[in-house]
DNA sequence: CGCAATTGTCAAGAAGTTGTCAGGGAAACC
DNA sequence: GGTTTCCCTGACAACTTCTTGACAATTGCG
């Protein structure tokens, strides 16, 4: 028994990405590309979860959102292009639980919907769903991880209590890592912590990030003890002791 | 087990931009758009806290609030486009526990609304309420943060001791962030202490501000000591000591 | 041991953010 | 009404951070 996400996006590229992400993470997907149909298959079938574009061909997003809306509990993350609409839509209502600008950063609207979810579980009564929650769990205000401390709402990293400053995209490697000790990180899924898919990026960036935290955090960078390589693979943060 | 909080309000952009802003702060939220319909649903369920509009078709938020009042000591913020001095008096008189005009700042509808809970919950005992001074204090009276006090009942601000004058605008981002040192608010928390949603306004603006603020309250402005950017996100007050 | 692939490191240019200023205009105050 | 105060924007300067490409060091494997 999974847990069924609905994606309504005209775009068949970003669609694609959306799709892409949520399978990987567990979840099953659909995807349709109108706003008619996707008012129709949410009927049909009522998903858990609805991933809405606000412009759609036929019937926007924000028409489908209210209709779907008069009946339902549905929780609807909506998505919206850039800057103009941007100020705007904060004046405008807009009834849906959650909202993104595109571009979005992968792991972040994967986040946000594992967020949307647990809190629709909580409220929903007997609604179904006992499916694992995949990976990583949402991360509290603050993690430690082996004298390490990351601290969401202060933006800002520890060892051993003492502060250290973080770039943002530095930061954004470290809460996703420390929100999974021992889990290997390939480049790829660090580097969807740290861009939205608008232009290829090289993976060897990562490497830059890493090289550079090693420095703000290891006592000796030559022979991390947080942040580990794992040749071939990726990286981890070391939950604490081991050997060396 | 989280709070629950009823919103009576029938222009459905303002209600759902209410709820928005209250369930984002955790609060779980039910929206009705009418007065009879907000009677019963408060019967049904009886919420943590109502927030009522003072217009409502069917039966007025004045009738509403008479007659919820009648029967128990639930917290009530009242809404009103109005805002003479007459009309706040018989709000109060008929036992709303506050009232806010609109249009308001969201920023200050949940710090008030945070305000009535905590109080409630205090004298979760017996029958007291009735008269209370409006323009409840968002936060204590007084803040000290680091030799910068913010006194919001004058509404002065004072870098050790010595009085330093604010602009409205320039207080509220202040207080808001004196309530939570080292806390890094987005520039879009910070403008929801400015404004309300009336028309779109550029996050730059809050740069102005806390530029204007560091010239008033930093020794050296070029290296400031109290108002922290955390580039990338936004900015935070510092509590004293930490990093340089 | 030696080869090939992978990772570490650095520095410089490109991108993206924030600091700063001054003018137009709205709102508040006589 | 006429002033004064405050806010917002737009432009440009001053910084930070990101990304890359080249080369060195390391690792894994045969």
């Amino acid at each position: 028994m999974s847990t069924y996400v609905l994606v309504a996006e005209d775009d068949r590229k970003q669609a694609e990405l959306i799709r892409r992400y949520l399978a990987h993470d567990g979840y099953e997907v659909s995807v349709v590309h109108d706003g008619r149909t996707a008012l129709g298959e949410a009927t049909r079938r009522p998903p858990d979860l609805l991933v809405l574009d606000w412009m759609l061909p036929g019937l926007d997003g924000l028409e489908v959102c209210r209709r779907l809306r008069g009946a339902s509990e549905l929780p609807i993350l909506m998505l919206t292009a850039r800057s103009t609409e941007d100020d705007l839509l904060r004046g405008l209502d807009l009834g849906a639980d959650d909202y993104m600008t595109k571009p979005f950063r992968p792991r972040e609207l994967v986040a946000r919907i594992r967020t949307l979810l647990r809190r629709s579980r909580h409220t929903a009564g007997p609604a179904t769903v006992a499916a694992v929650p995949p990976a990583a769990p949402e991360s509290p205000a603050v993690l430690t991880v082996g004298g390490l401390t990351v601290n969401a709402a202060q933006h800002q990293v520890f060892v051993h209590d003492r502060p250290v400053n973080c770039t943002p995209g530095e930061f954004r490697i470290l809460s996703a890592m420390a929100a999974s000790p021992e889990r290997v990180f390939t480049r790829s899924q660090l580097l969807d912590c740290l861009t939205d898919h608008g232009r290829p990026v090289s993976e060897r960036t990562v490497d830059v990030h890493i090289l550079n935290l090693r420095k703000k955090i290891e006592t000796s960078p030559r022979r991390p003890q947080h942040l580990l390589t794992v040749h071939g693979i990726g990286y981890k943060l070391a939950s604490g002791d081991h050997g060396t």
